[in-house]
RNA sequence: GCCCUCGUAGCUCAGUCGGAUAGAGCGACCGCCUCCUAAGCGGUAGGCCACAGGUUCGAUUCCUGUCGGGGGCACCA
């Protein structure tokens, strides 16, 4: 029995006890099942009992009772105990039976509907073409990329994409700085500094010989053309070595050169939220919950960028995605109410088909001193930094392992010098240990059994048990990770599992120790406690594969 | 001034759709390899869950306020 499968057994227990009328409630749809953290309280316990009191008018001990009786008849529940105010312990049947499901589940355990159906277009990272990604795009593109595959093991369709703007004031700076490094001269005011302003400068000027003899007006096109191009296969590159590809890349300007930005303002005039004042054409916002309205069409006739917000969130709603997920920096918290009031204006629910989440920025200290980061200075650390200085694996890991509403605060000394420091190598460790354990037991000639063939009920011991129930909570916690829009949990999950595991080594032999010598056969628990081993493998690889970072054979 | 967000162990952070004794890693101290990877395990020390009220059978969790950290206010992009 799964905990799932306990949960709906928690659910008909209720239904029986109204059936019987025993107790009158609205039956709910789901039910708290959770582990205790004493194993005192059984291998579950639910408060079922506790919230349902109220609505049956009835001690919590009462209804308690009363759900017990009902559930101790259920197909694979071994006791039922009514604790403390009205708390349900539970303790299950065979819960070895986990171990051989998780092994034949294989890379789908941990898969799971709590997203099926939905189409989610998932937006992040969305930096400018102007230079590398620096680290608060880095901590994006890690959480965002993991958001994508948690939602897709819980069945969601989602969309990686990236929006950038290759127009207008920043890139006019961008190529004027590339103009300048180009010809030697100084870094224009407002421009951009960094070693790879040169870098790109070099390589504009070499696809293009003669350039610098030609008047500004022609080197700034060229470079504004060249330059983005460049820059953005450098950032494409970039990301890629990180592990993150986009499934969509959008231009700005491509919404002004087809014609949506203006449907998107004859859109929005249709819905009538739209008037004219001092000239301009405003979005009355303030009707959903803005602060203030916002300009569509200034007074001289051009566009605001929020004009092609809204136009590049119509087209998305086109493209036919239900939910349109924002991952913003804290920097730009001020976006929501606008982006929320905007799909409202357009006539959809901004409950449902607009998300926008907001992440805390990323700090860096240096052996504890605060590291000021200017871009125009060319100080920035870079996703390239990061990983030039812990890895992929380690950088991905330490920045998706905290909720994205908790600031981080990353010490580039202890980055640089102490990569073991990491939580990522206790969880990697433990499962190079599995794999090493099972390269032993192949070597000694130990066929693993099929999983159904195991006597999995001689996995008695508690770290056994305590492994079986983590094992089992494992798509739950990629279910809430969905859910939530929170991959951390699936960190802190593997974390947990990892601690478990190491203990469950530590206390319980797996091989027989005169198995290397051929004095000691591989009995039954040997294999029982190989297919727990497996299990445990499979939840780590998915689980480390979930948030982007590699499951090593080998340490 | 107004708005958003965070405040949990020495440090970095989990937990909280209201539940039983608040956790992990790192750091500190003391132990454990004749035995499947010691990047491991066991133990000790370390918490007014920022503060004050409120709601509740029950609050670290929800609400209000105060204080503190971070971020943001545009016919900029």
């Amino acid at each position: 029995m799964t905990p799932a499968d306990l949960a709906a057994a928690v659910v008909a227990a209720v239904a029986a006890a109204v059936e019987g009328s025993e107790h009158a409630v609205a039956v709910p749809e789901t039910v708290t099942v959770e582990r205790p953290r004493s194993r005192e309280h059984g291998d579950y316990a639910t408060n079922v009992a506790l919230k349902l009191a109220k609505p049956a008018r009835r001690p919590p001990r009462d209804v308690a009772e009363i759900l017990a009786a009902h559930l101790r008849t259920a197909d694979g529940v071994a006791a039922v105990e009514v604790a403390g105010p009205g708390f349900l312990n539970i303790r299950l049947d065979a819960v070895g039976r986990i171990a051989a499901a998780v092994v034949e589940a294989g890379e789908t355990y941990g898969r799971n509907s709590e997203a099926s159906g939905e189409t989610i277009d998932l937006e992040f990272v969305s930096a400018n073409p102007t230079g590398p990604i620096h680290l608060g795009g880095t901590r994006w593109a890690a959480v965002g990329d993991a958001l994508a595959r948690v939602l897709q093991a819980s069945g969601a369709e989602v969309a990686r994409e990236y929006y950038f703007n290759d127009a207008g004031v920043q890139i006019d700076r961008f190529a004027a700085s590339l103009d300048a490094a180009a010809r030697g001269a100084e870094v224009p005011e407002d421009g951009y500094a960094g070693g790879y302003i040169s870098e790109i400068a070099q390589q504009v000027v070499a696809g293009r010989p003669g350039l610098l003899e030609e008047p500004e007006e022609k080197r700034l096109d060229a470079f504004r053309r060249d330059g983005v191009e460049s820059m953005f296969d450098s950032i494409k590159a970039d990301l890629h070595a990180f592990g993150v590809d986009f499934d969509v890349y959008f231009s700005e300007r491509t919404l002004h050169e087809s014609g949506q930005v203006d449907a998107a303002v004859a859109r929005l005039q249709e819905q009538g939220h739209t008037y004219s004042a001092d000239g301009a054409l405003w979005l009355r916002t303030t009707d959903f919950g803005d602060v203030k309205d916002r300009v569509l069409v200034k007074s001289d006739g051009t566009t605001t960028y929020f004009t092609a917000d809204a136009a590049y969130y119509l087209d998305k709603r086109s493209r036919g995605f239900d939910r349109c997920v924002y991952m913003l920096g804290a920097d730009h918290h001020g976006y929501v109410a606008r982006l929320k009031a905007l799909a409202a204006c357009a006539g959809d629910d901004p409950q449902r088909n607009i998300e926008i989440l907001i992440g805390q920025l990323v700090s860096l200290v240096r052996d504890g001193e605060p590291v000021r980061m200017s871009k125009r200075a060319g100080t920035v650390i870079t996703l390239n930094d990061l990983v030039d200085a812990v890895g992929v694996d380690a950088a991905r890991y330490s920045l998706v392992r905290s909720s994205i509403d908790s600031t981080l605060e990353l010490d580039l000394a202890v980055l640089a010098r102490q990569t073991n420091d990491n939580p990522v190598f206790y969880v990697q460790y433990a499962h190079a240990r599995i794999a090493s354990l099972l390269r032993n037991a192949a070597e000694f000639g130990v066929v693993l059994a099929a999983p159904h063939d195991v006597d999995v009920s001689l996995l008695t011991h508690d770290r056994e048990s305590d492994l079986l129930r983590s094992l089992g909570d494992f798509p739950r916690v990629v279910a809430s990770a969905a859910e939530l829009r929170a991959p951390h949990r699936i960190a802190r999950h593997l974390e947990e599992l990892a601690g478990t595991y190491h203990r469950f080594y530590d206390a319980c032999r797996v091989l027989p120790p005169g198995l290397k010598t051929g004095e000691e056969p591989a009995n039954e628990l040997t294999y029982a406690r190989l297919l727990l081993v497996q299990a445990t493998q499979v939840v780590l690889r998915n689980g480390l594969g979930l948030l982007g970072v590699s499951a090593p054979e080998r340490m």
